[in-house]
DNA sequence: CAAATAGTGTCTGTAAGACAATATATG
DNA sequence: CATATATTGTCTTACAGACACTATTTG
């Protein structure tokens, strides 16, 4: 019944990093052209092996990849989900920690040769399990924008009501109540105006700017009954 | 900048189960008792290597564990959360992938030597990191009932709504609206009357017996607004 | 002032909880 | 029939969405 209490064939232990930013209001992807094999060349989710000379943990591999294959710095950073198996990587059975990052457009690095962002309806194929693991971080991203703040990192320092709400309404693909999400928004607490400071724009009334409050920084507001 | 690729020191990739069962109404977690080094003797979380050579992926190495070291099948099972780092193993560098089991009381194997059920506030200090991946099976297990069907995992084949409210109330450890609860669980459309049987119980009106419909058997209900 | 968007007040419908009446067992 | 719990009906309250009104900017 007891078996060997040795793990007798190698695993391959990585992270992959779905990180998610909004491109002129569209929710995209980061991809990086993959260097070797396998599917050297091929457009991927940014991932890598777990180091474990110089990683504290996975959540660390993840922003040391984040950093070192795609230039990207200081974003909200949360796992995902485990994928694993003998078939999702040819080089053998593999475990692959996965991470969804959310930043605003501003930090993204300067685009450059190897790293693109494609909206996330538009990736085509994707190598490995990458296609499931975008899905699981899309499916990840709705679900909590439902009765969290989450949608909050894909700005920077400040923003508008307005502008918010546009991003939770293409995240949740659905028109969302102005007085509702203004109530919303209200009861969470996490929010505070920006003292003094309207933004510029057209011919109209212009917004108050708001910043998240510095308590709710590195942490997600959560709703009671959702929005 | 590009580091090598290979993962040059070995990491141990395991998976742990958090197996939380209603034992007479109080939610209680399976501990089984290590066999080996590290921790030889103390009781902890079932765990045990991932067997490249025979598991289809992480799911299936977390129902073999199950299996083999605690005797439990068909329990249902999802996936929690991973736990690494080099010091949760003293063994070196680990990727724990944890995941969370409901099982009904009825289907615990026969107690024997070596595997015990404890009131999950009652479980005392544990190895590893165990008690922190058992800290997020219960956050999980209090979330996912206040808005989805997750809790009807306690029981068997049936049982009647009161049964059932009082689970939840157990859980989320507030009192639950009668009216509200039933309302919510015909709106789940889930359940459905086993016909003519009742359970048989004091000097009162027997309550219906429900049963899960078989489209839901391996699948959550879930609730827009909760409860 | 006309146009455009921001921000707020208020009404209404829906859903949740309180309360209570009815139903059906046992002794 | 007294008692105890199950089940259902109905009233009340709280909250979400609809609607419309006010505010503030540019040209």
């Amino acid at each position: 019944m007891m078996q060997s209490e040795t793990a007798s064939i190698q695993v391959l232990t990585t992270v992959d990093v779905v990180v998610l930013t909004l491109v002129d209001g569209v929710l995209s992807v980061v991809l990086v052209q993959r260097e070797r094999a396998p599917f050297a060349g091929v457009w991927a989710l940014p991932g890598g092996y777990i180091h474990a000379q110089e990683d504290a943990d996975a959540h660390a591999s993840a922003a040391r990849v984040l950093r070192s294959k795609a230039g990207i710095e200081d974003a909200y950073l949360e796992q995902l989900a485990t994928f694993s198996g003998p078939a999702r990587d040819p080089r053998g059975w593999s475990v692959a920690i996965s991470y969804c990052a959310l930043i605003p457009q501003q930090k993204l690095p300067t685009p450059r040769q190897g790293l693109k962002m494609v909206p996330v309806a538009a990736t085509g194929q994707l190598p490995f399990d990458h296609g499931q693991i975008l899905q699981a971080a899309l499916a990840r991203v709705r679900s909590k924008s439902q009765y969290s703040s989450l949608p909050v990192h894909f700005f920077g320092e400040s923003f508008t009501l307005p502008q918010l709400q546009q991003v939770y309404e293409s995240i949740l693909g659905e028109p969302l109540n102005k007085v509702s999400f203004r109530r919303k928004m209200d009861e969470l607490g996490m929010l505070e105006p920006v003292p003094g400071q309207m933004q510029a724009g057209g011919a109209h009334r212009p917004a108050q700017l708001h910043r998240v409050r510095p308590e709710f920084r590195q942490q997600l507001a959560l709703s009671a009954r959702g929005l």
